[in-house]
DNA sequence: AAAAAAGATTAGACTAGTCTAAAAAACGGG
DNA sequence: CCCGTTTTTTAGACTAGTCTAATCTTTTTT
């Protein structure tokens, strides 16, 4: 059995490695609020537990057997997430914190027959995919809104990294899973694009938003 | 903010209370499986914090503020286990640990929601009653079946103390939370009793099962 | 290439929670 | 009412996890 703190060290780990390919200990401190000689002890013990493989100043690598566990960890994140806004009626802005808490509920049955209830779903409600009961990932083809060309219309798959903050405005801007969009014009200078939703009128989007988008072709 | 160790001391003050209108030291400790010194170790905290007073060697009594804390935290654990059985389709003798785990999870909001979703559930699948958002709880007089007499007939209303086994055991009878039963026949020397539900044969209960059932006037 | 900066690890302290063992307090039967 | 048992508390040790401060390694800058 693994305690809270050594589930949150291998779900940022994975996140990083999503990210960046890399997991440094100074990340793994910052996403978890903690500092890096803490880190630097939890790594030492989830390699020796064979979760992940740690290169002391060359980065941190999952093993099977941690990638295993980190898929399971999200797997349970995002259907409560899923639980929490499409039953209990939160909004997708609100749910981060409480699903953090509800993933360490520890209960192979319990995450079944949630999934089972929830009708298997493929997505979480920030359009991140939920991985099966064996791991497995629904496959897609997505690239940053960033990485778009004037002229390419897309469609919104999935809201990246997400912190409250951007999911708000977002709904404020109209902007949901689904939305699509074309790309009017990219401003060279600081990356921002204007964006036109099928209905509705074109507006601007800085590249810190258009960063976090991932979008598939529409 | 209470520490998941402390809402459980508290949690066990609470259920020891209700049960014998007393708590000691080995009583909690033998519940939580736990040891006497750590108990005492909590007490003296949480009556710090105000949330009990403990007079050593005669027992603890809660203060308004522990009363009202337990009472939170036994609204948590039933709707989370009426949750478990009413949407999920757990068995109401395999809900108890899940749901002990989920009632750690911190959000009002959370709560709240959930309860509007199970549409303000009064009893939990046991029979227990759940304490609303103020800590009130819908009266009842009840009795133990032990209690009755021959010749009463009554109505399950509860299952206390629940145990695993003792759940799988009235599954196994037919009994359920409404079950109206006749009692036939009491036996002296062992205290045990013959019961017939409306439909159906009559069969003998011992006391071991009686004593946990609580009934009302059918 | 040397110095400075950034990042990582180690060493040592602290907290919370638990345990065992021993001492203290209360209780109960002769 | 006193002795033995039960219950509770205290004392001291241990673990897990965290922190700060110091040291070590790697990278960057000049």
């Amino acid at each position: 059995m693994l305690t809270r703190s050594e589930e949150d060290h291998i779900k940022a780990v994975y996140a990083l490695l999503q990210e960046d390919d890399s997991a440094f200990t100074k990340d793994i401190a910052e996403r978890l609020h903690t500092k890096a000689s803490s880190v630097s002890d939890m790594l030492k013990k989830l390699a020796d537990k064979g979760h992940l493989k740690h290169e002391p100043y060359y980065g941190v690598k999952l093993t099977a057997k941690g990638h295993a566990l980190a898929l399971q960890l999200v797997r349970k994140h995002r259907l409560w997430e899923t639980f929490l806004v499409e039953r209990l009626g939160f909004g997708w802005d609100e749910v981060h914190e409480v699903a953090e808490q509800m993933e360490h509920v520890a209960s192979e049955k319990l995450i079944d027959k949630l999934d089972n209830y929830l009708g298997h779903p493929s997505f979480d409600p920030h359009g991140d995919p939920i991985p099966d009961r064996h791991g497995r990932i629904r496959a897609r083809r997505t690239k940053r809104l960033s990485a778009c060309q004037q002229g390419d219309t897309v469609r919104i798959a999935a809201v990246s990294g997400t912190t409250d903050g951007l999911l708000r405005l977002l709904d404020a801007k109209g902007l949901r899973i689904g939305t699509v969009l074309n790309v009017q014009e990219v401003h060279a200078f600081d990356g921002s694009m204007d964006v036109k939703p099928k209905s509705g009128s074109a507006f601007s989007l800085s590249k810190d938003v258009s960063h976090h988008l991932q979008v598939e072709n529409a």
